[in-house]
RNA sequence: GGUCCGUUCAUCUAAGGGUUAGGAUUCAAGAUUUUCAUUCUUGCCAUAGGGGUUCGAAUCCCCUACGGACUACCA
């Protein structure tokens, strides 16, 4: 392979329904690729099955990489479509393999022009009957050369009768022929060397007469071709049909092009056994979606986006998902990312997703975001609660109770007693801090507090400390009972804060309302 | 069943023949704080098993076990 190649990643997916996190995994690590390399990052779909199409996922996996920051340098109009016609950002437009579906069948035919692959006639039944019989006997039935010869293919027919055939028949498929046993010797960036024998290997349709349209082998390695893709990063569901790909690239005569393959280990389950399903999700409670997603039957699965995750904490938790920089830092932007990926760090193992360790990843995000950031996301909520109040106040709010929120949904159950008085009390907190003589002291206290000027955080502490430490009073008794008459429970941030932040209007106020409620507890 | 890939704390992972096997998440304890949280400190916890090679193995080789993917006219 060339190594003064311009560096050409794509990422390939089937809009067969919503892109799940692994794909958004992929796609990931092909754009941080293609970036560190000064390389292009092109988004193709292949919807060479007709059959699994699902109306909406297309636009779903578009949205989805608009979403995470992944943008690609190739495939997209400038309207944020599938490219269909060729311009100078698209020059192999389309990128919808259907669209292509014309280049494809001069390929396969040159494939068997060359003897490297041949027409066959079977029917589906007849293939499922010796499947089924096979299967009886305890065998696994194998499409390759030891049973070509029993079927009816172009290699086993005179030519004449191959060509009427072709012309009267239109449910015969173009399949490659398989060596019976030759070692295929790869290369994996990831795996490093890995040798299988085509004996264990079976004929792979390329093309159908039926619909016209290639399987996914041949689209995509003509394709690769076609828009020369230098690597090819993909999940390790494609390892085992890697010597096909190799085989095909050296069938057309294109080794010395071939580009360079990475497969990327799988997600697992946080628990139990095997690969990460949507019924994970719905189980254990977590999306393995971006986006959410309603099916066309109805059926609704829930997204990153929309449980409250923010985009960036999203990608950074799936970057390290079989991947890392080797150093100890885990925070990372999206610029950062680049600059340090690598493939040969990726992991060889599959990994176990960790729904814990990606709130971890949204908390840290949350944290470090600016107060006036947060109270834009957080005006909505109240708009919808009809509370109104400034932004000024709203990050205020934001900033005092942020450490202790995941998402910014948590904001409301943190902070509701900013925008409204609490208009009960936490019982056990009453019993725990509310005394017979709690009430004289709160009564004291709050009029110190109300008459001191001014109205500032660190006055109010000091001024209500030398209160309390001169009356030898216990700091803890009087600051919970004081705490519960403004905020209802004995959690938040520090009581001066939120009193400074009230104002003495509503300190007042609420210090009264409590005091005449909890005046019969004992 | 066959083929291929893989296996370090519960989880994500570091350590490319020489470290008391490191970090993060979770969990537990303590400190701080008026409370909760944050923060800080500490703790628990791992090289799947067995053989080699070597002065020395988590690291190289072999076997076993376990896990995963694939085995469609799906991708």
């Amino acid at each position: 392979m060339k190594t003064d190649r311009k560096i050409r990643v794509r990422f390939a997916p089937s809009p067969t329904g919503p892109l799940h996190i692994g794909g958004v995994r992929t796609a990931l690590f092909n754009y941080l690729f293609a970036r560190r390399h000064g390389g292009d990052f092109i988004l193709r779909i292949e919807d060479t099955d007709a059959g699994r199409f699902v109306p909406g996922a297309e636009a779903y996996i578009v949205e989805s990489l608009k979403w995470c920051g992944i943008s690609p340098t190739e495939g997209l109009s400038p309207e944020g479509h599938i490219a269909d016609t060729a311009d100078a950002q698209n020059p192999h437009a389309p990128y919808r393999q259907s669209q292509r579906k014309s280049l494809y069948r001069q390929y396969a035919e040159q494939l068997v022009a060359n003897g490297y692959a041949y027409y066959a006639f079977d029917t589906e039944e007849t293939l499922g009957q010796l499947r089924k019989t096979a299967e009886a006997g305890g065998q696994q039935f194998i499409y390759n050369y030891s049973v070509r010869g029993q079927l009816q293919t172009s290699l086993n027919m005179p030519a004449d009768r191959v060509r009427q055939r072709l012309q009267s028949d239109d449910h015969w498929v173009i399949r490659f022929k398989m060596p019976e046993n030759r070692d295929v010797r790869m290369h994996d960036l990831i795996r490093g060397a890995v040798t299988v024998n085509t004996r264990t290997l079976d004929d792979k349709v390329l093309w159908k007469r039926i619909d016209e349209l290639p399987t996914y082998h041949l689209a995509n390695v003509v394709d690769d071709r076609l828009m020369d893709i230098s690597h090819v990063i993909r999940g390790e569901e494609w390892l085992p049909s890697l010597p096909l790909h190799y085989l095909l690239y050296e069938a057309f005569g294109w080794s010395d092009s071939q580009p360079a393959f990475a497969h990327l280990p799988l997600l697992l389950k946080p628990d139990g056994k095997g690969k990460l399903s949507k019924r994970d999700g719905d189980r254990l409670g977590f999306p393995v979606f971006p986006l959410r997603w309603v099916a066309p039957g109805g059926e609704v699965s829930r997204g990153y986006r929309e449980d409250g995750y923010f985009p960036q904490a999203f990608v950074n938790m799936l970057a390290l998902l079989g991947w890392n920089p080797g150093t100890e830092q885990e925070i990372f932007t999206m610029d950062e990312l680049t600059a340090c990926f690598r493939l040969e760090r990726v992991i060889k193992s599959g990994a176990r997703f960790n729904p814990e360790k990606a709130k971890w990843f949204n908390q840290q995000y949350l944290k470090a975001m600016p107060d006036e950031a947060l109270a834009q996301l957080f005006q909505p909520v109240l708009k919808a609660k009809n509370i109104t109040a400034s932004d000024a106040y709203v990050a205020a709010v934001c900033g005092l109770v942020k450490e202790r929120a995941v998402f910014v949904e948590d904001f409301w159950e943190l902070s509701s007693y900013f925008f409204t008085a609490p208009a009960n009390f936490d019982e056990k907190v009453v019993r725990k801090y509310w005394k017979p003589e709690t009430a004289d002291s709160i009564r004291q206290i709050a009029d110190l507090i109300s008459h001191t000027v001014p109205f500032t955080k660190e006055k109010l502490e000091t001024a209500a400390h030398e209160w309390i430490l001169s009356h030898n009073l216990g700091m803890g008794a009087v600051m919970n009972a004081l705490r519960l008459c403004i905020v209802g429970t004995s959690k938040g941030p520090g009581l001066f804060d939120i009193i400074a932040l009230l104002g003495n209007e509503k300190f007042h106020e609420r210090t009264g309302y409590a005091l005449d409620l909890l005046k019969s507890v004992k």
